[in-house]
RNA sequence: GCCCCCGUAGCUCAGCGGAUAGAGUACCGGCCUCCGAAGCCGGGUGCGUGGGUUCGAGUCCCGCCGGGGGCACCA
């Protein structure tokens, strides 16, 4: 990226300067590069000598001087100009400007690739909802969030899997499954209530119905007994499938469904894990339990992981499960999407991944702040356990697979967000999301009405792009790479909407300023020029749209 | 009580310690005789609050107020 050439550049001149005297020889700090708000500082600046001055001892702009007297310009640079208090401005040179659109039509779908990650494992884990009920608005947050991570961490050269965490075992699954049980009784006429913390939501009839239908009453036992452990799992799989229906539905597909089970069985991690806790002496039996003894890890106090009915906890499951992603899978890196709802389990994960001795920085939690669902301005509560719920499947019905993900993506996931159903059906119609696609069917358009005119602009001539609102075109879609880099940094997506909008506006903007097709015979030179932006143009908000997981149309 | 996140325009939200804080939406007014008006242009109000650190604070630190979430042998 030309950011980081930039700040290259300049290190090399602090270096030179500071070589030949003209800088004192303090240690140099990042140099950050930034991209000024106004146009008059430029095209990108750096603040490095404000940042130097008091090391060096010396004024701001005395430092940028030096700096930038130092400073070897290349064909992409025309100018490195000092501005009060102290500021470097950079501009980029017109020429090398230009020439990125050809560079960008030669990248086509790779345009804005970054080699960040490259040889590197990622996995992501995210939505991992227990398979007890429907989906709920909450749930779509992550579907989007975490999809649209991927998808960006792919761009950015990591390889990376998305899987679904199954907790198909524990205490909320024995309730399902009484709950399921009781459903299916009532079928058969038994006066038989669900239990008192049950899931009273009428989708467990439904399931119990299907269940009926597909087996009759094999499942019924004699008035008394337990349910029947393959109902259960039944029940489970036909909860999974709508599970993964729903996420499809928004364009969330996972690489595997992990099952929590799955770390029980004999010889798997859960065992390695629990022995090797112990070798290492951070296991300890008290109360009839087994607890890791996180308080010898700084933590406020200890967790079980086996209770003292035998049953392991989901805590010690969870240990396992990251050993099985960290350690036997070898994922360089790991990175879980929770819910607010669960943020308190983050230290003592941290404190388990530590005592296993896995590297701190190659575990990621990111904590998204849960989403508010409102009726017309009044708190609509989400829960399992409330019959009441709005599931994530009528949401994406009435307001759109791509109205829905850019409305999630919209936020910051440390902010908690409000989603109003009244308005989101009434945004669906003018939402954002539009704008940006519209942008790209108006350029699919163009790109028609070139194709029936029988223009061929393969020999188009970049440099004649000197109109503000043509470079302006230009200099937002090289701001992708720029963008991506943020999020995978950060592992923040909200910025590539954000970033989307603007693009769309530069385009829209040069739409209305620059005539593409003109029917001047004098006018094809420029005719072909534009042709070839509006192309690039095309492809940088394709590949924006499809980051975030969203159709480009060529009409609509 | 302790811990985490948030408080920016009427509403929904951006803003990596930098230069005059921005979008979308809503409201008002203008713009289609060659490419799609789902568009463009113009119009205005805001960093919860009190201190501190810094050359510079919406951004970092502390207090307070307000909202959300945690503090299980649930997940």
């Amino acid at each position: 990226m030309i950011k980081d050439d930039i700040s290259r550049i300049v290190s090399e001149a602090v270096r030179r300067a500071q070589s030949e005297g003209a800088l004192p020889a303090v240690a140099l700090p990042e140099v950050a590069i930034e991209r000024p708000q106004r146009p008059e500082h430029g095209d990108y600046a750096t603040s490095l000598a404000l940042r130097l001055a008091r090391a060096m001892r010396s004024q701001p702009v005395d430092i940028a001087g030096a700096i930038a007297n130092h400073i070897e310009l290349t064909d992409a640079i025309s100018s490195a100009e000092v501005a009060p208090p102290g500021f470097i401005n950079f501009r980029l040179s017109q020429d090398w400007l230009t020439r990125q659109v050809e560079t960008v039509l030669a990248e086509g779908e790779t345009f804005s690739d970054l080699n960040l990650g490259v040889g590197q494992k990622a996995q992501l884990e995210y939505v991992s909802a227990n398979p007890v009920g429907p989906l709920h608005v909450g749930n779509g947050r992550w579907g989007a969030i975490g999809s649209t991570l991927a998808n960006v961490l792919k761009a950015v050269g990591y390889g990376v899997e998305q899987e679904y965490y199954v907790n198909d075992m524990g205490t909320q699954i024995d309730t399902f499954a009484t709950t399921l049980y009781a459903r299916y009784q009532q079928l058969f006429g038994r006066d038989i209530a669900i239990p008192e913390e049950g899931y009273p939501g009428a989708y467990m009839i439904d399931v119990a119905e299907a269940i009926r239908s597909e087996h009759g009453d094999a499942f019924l036992r004699p008035p008394g007994e337990l349910a029947p452990r393959e109902m259960r799992d039944i029940g489970v799989e036909k909860m999974l499938t709508s599970i993964a229906a729903d996420l499809a539905s928004m364009g969330v597909v996972y690489d595997r469904w992990f099952r929590e089970s799955s770390l029980h069985v004999a010889s798997s991690a859960y065992q390695v894990v629990l022995q090797k806790l112990r070798a290492d002496g951070f296991v300890t039996e008290k109360e009839g339990a087994v607890w890791f003894t996180s308080t010898a890890l700084g933590e406020d106090k200890d967790n079980v992981l086996i209770r003292s009915n035998g049953s392991p906890t989901y805590f010690a499951s969870d240990i396992a499960y990251h050993y099985n992603k960290l350690v036997e899978r070898g994922f360089q890196r790991v990175i879980d999407i929770w819910g607010a709802d669960h943020q308190g389990h983050v230290p003592r994960m941290r404190a388990a991944i530590a005592a296993l001795g896995v590297e701190r920085e190659r575990f990621d939690v990111l904590i998204g702040q849960l989403v508010t669902l409102k009726r017309g301005g009044e708190v609509v509560r989400i829960s399992k356990r409330s019959g009441d719920i709005i599931t994530l499947r009528e949401v994406v019905e009435e307001v759109g697979t791509d109205a829905c993900r850019f409305f999630f993506l919209t936020s910051s996931p440390n902010a908690t967000m409000d989603f109003d159903l009244e308005l989101a059906k009434k945004q669906s119609a003018e939402n954002p999301v539009y704008y940006v696609q519209y942008g790209h069917a108006r350029i699919a358009s163009i790109l028609t009405l070139a194709q029936e005119r029988g223009i061929d602009w393969a020999d188009g001539d970049p440099s004649l792009l000197v109109h503000e609102a043509e470079q302006a075109l230009i200099r937002k879609m090289l701001e992708l790479p720029e963008i991506l880099e943020t999020i995978a940094r950060s592992l923040e997506p909200h910025h590539l909407p954000h970033y989307a909008i603007a693009l769309a506006t530069t385009f829209h903007d040069f739409y209305e300023k620059c005539r593409v097709i003109s029917s001047e015979p004098g006018d094809l030179p420029i005719t072909k020029a534009r042709l070839k932006l509006v192309a690039a143009a095309k492809i940088a908000l394709a590949r924006t749209l499809g980051l975030m997981g969203m159709a480009a149309p060529e009409r609509m």
